[in-house]
DNA sequence: TTGTATGCGTTATCAA
DNA sequence: TTGATAACGCATACAA
């Protein structure tokens, strides 16, 4: 580890003083010309570099932020991340990822290990509790996306889970399906608990009875959706289309199907939620909703720069798109 | 933003002096029981946190790495980045994620934005200069992965895509095949510049004659494979295989044999190269070659911090394996 | 065993 | 316009 050049130095190679290379640093005071040459000239032959967090602590400030995510290899919170990454491009700020596995502990103990360290904290889903969001909120700037953070709903990206399945569900109808079976997601998630009540009130504003044999349960994960047709079709019961709560077990569904020569769409209608990069190169393309991770990362990230900027932010989340693809077909 | 408690108010809380905190916060002298216990108690009543930024100050550690990654989306580097994770959990360290979009400017300017507030690098892939490498190497401790580091070459985890191909090439050489096509990687890509190699010198070792049409080049995104069949299917050249260089382009292909009603793996095989995630469930399953880049990232992370600490290390790249799913078949 | 004083590299305050 | 000087929060050499 060699060491670094300090401003001291610089102001000595200069023959000024520490005071005015700052002033020069940070385009805060006037300077004569000569000085500011000859600073310019000490800067560039010592190649010296700013240190970051000696300007933190006189600053308060560590110039990163934090993101809690979920899973950071899960390709949905990812994309996410992504738009973090664009937003932060071009400013002085990194992200610091951390990972809480939809585990409140791990988000707990993960979010210890950011405090101090970061200027403002993205909270990505999770189930860290109401009050430790409140008290967090109190202390730092905080960005939620898919979760409201109590007396800061501006401050929150949340999406309409509950609609965005309404309108799926009425798409299928549309296509003539009344047997549509759901692979649902984990209980204890509030957006696969959404999806859920959706499926069921839809089917019952259209009339149709709910068979409970229709109805399992998964962990998001593709095998649960393997495993989710296997269920369905060892109960014997008829269903024409698949709503599985999230892509990814839309594809595991696809592949149970397609290991028992099912074809897709034309037997079986299916359908995803997220619109993961890969559901478009699927084969067939998957019908599924279009949540942007990717603009919501954005969004946060540029609201939070805000925040901690000390500006006032109202954050609106987008709309869920309907994206139909081929995995669906009009029942004959 | 709340303010911090201090070190100093605690020290006063307690009434020793703030020299006592940290010995006791270090645990680097002996204090009396009980001092120690007056300022546990004032530790627990302000709910003091130690200021991290101020400790990297003056011990110069920031006690945080960095990560330079080249597509943070991509599901094949996102892997590694989750064995990053793992390997610092139940440290105090932090990981810091800057993307290079496989762009050398791009990786050098987020570097720049690392310099000085991390400990140690990960570098994955990536173009970067080998002098600029060299030049890194000597300033702070990095690991790569997929890249030589000039003169350290205990500190990079290198797999050999070259073997892994001709392997992959005889496996469909085993099963009869003798037309293979190929959609290569970006050409001014080190993998993809071995992987084609290893493919003509296969067909070569075969003494099988190389047909320029079966050999088409894509940028190993989705719609490369798209493209790349229908180039393929285009020039009306006779191919049993399809060997895409990596598993996004083979998805890709995938979706264009779908659409044209060509059975996978009944009359084209498909092969392809990293074992991305989704591998495993797409239908039918894809026989790839396996890069354990999650291990990849730990083994990198745990290095890091074993050479942050003055250690000595040796990293060993483990082999990568063929993995044999259901995408290939026997020719008849 | 404990406390005082100093320094880490920078910005900010105050005189000059 | 410039330069001392004092913070920022912590660790540590040195003194007691």
């Amino acid at each position: 580890m060699k060491r670094m050049v300090t401003l001291v130095e610089v102001a000595q190679e200069a023959g000024v003083s520490p005071s005015t290379v700052s002033r020069i640093l940070s385009g805060t005071a006037n300077v004569s010309q000569r000085k500011r040459h000859a600073v310019e000239e000490a800067i560039r032959k010592l190649n010296y570099q700013p240190n970051i967090i000696a300007k933190g602590l006189v600053r308060g400030l560590t110039m990163s932020i934090g993101v809690l995510t979920q899973d950071i290899s899960s390709p949905f919170y990812n994309d996410a991340l992504l738009g973090v990454q664009e937003a932060l491009q071009g400013t002085d700020y990194v992200p610091v990822f951390v990972d809480g596995h939809w585990d409140s502990k791990d988000e707990e103990t993960a979010l210890q290990r950011l405090m101090g360290r970061v200027d403002g904290l993205i909270i990505m889903g999770g189930s860290l509790a109401e009050d430790t969001l409140t008290r967090l909120a109190e202390s730092m700037p905080i960005i939620a996306i898919g979760r409201k953070i109590p007396e800061r709903e501006n401050h929150s990206l949340i999406l309409d889970n509950y609609w965005a399945t309404r309108k799926l569900m009425d798409y299928l109808f549309e296509l003539g399906h009344t047997r549509i079976a759901h692979i649902a997601g984990p209980k204890d998630h509030p957006d696969a608990i959404e999806r859920l009540h959706a499926y069921k009130d839809a089917l019952e504003a259209a009339n149709l009875d709910q068979d409970e044999r229709l109805l399992v349960e998964g962990d998001y994960h593709e095998s649960a959706g393997l495993i989710g047709v296997a269920t369905l079709l060892e109960s014997r019961v008829m269903f024409t289309a698949i709503f599985a709560a999230n892509d990814q077990m839309a594809y595991g569904a696809r592949l149970a199907l397609y290991r028992r020569g099912i074809r897709v769409p034309e037997e079986v209608s299916l359908v995803g939620f997220d619109d993961s990069k890969t559901s478009e190169y699927f084969s067939p393309p998957l019908t599924t909703v279009r949540q942007p991770m990717h603009e919501l990362g954005r969004q946060a990230a540029e609201g939070l720069l805000a925040l901690i900027n000390g500006e006032d932010v109202h954050l609106e989340a987008p709309e869920l798109q309907l994206v139909i693809r081929e995995s669906t077909r009009r029942i004959r």
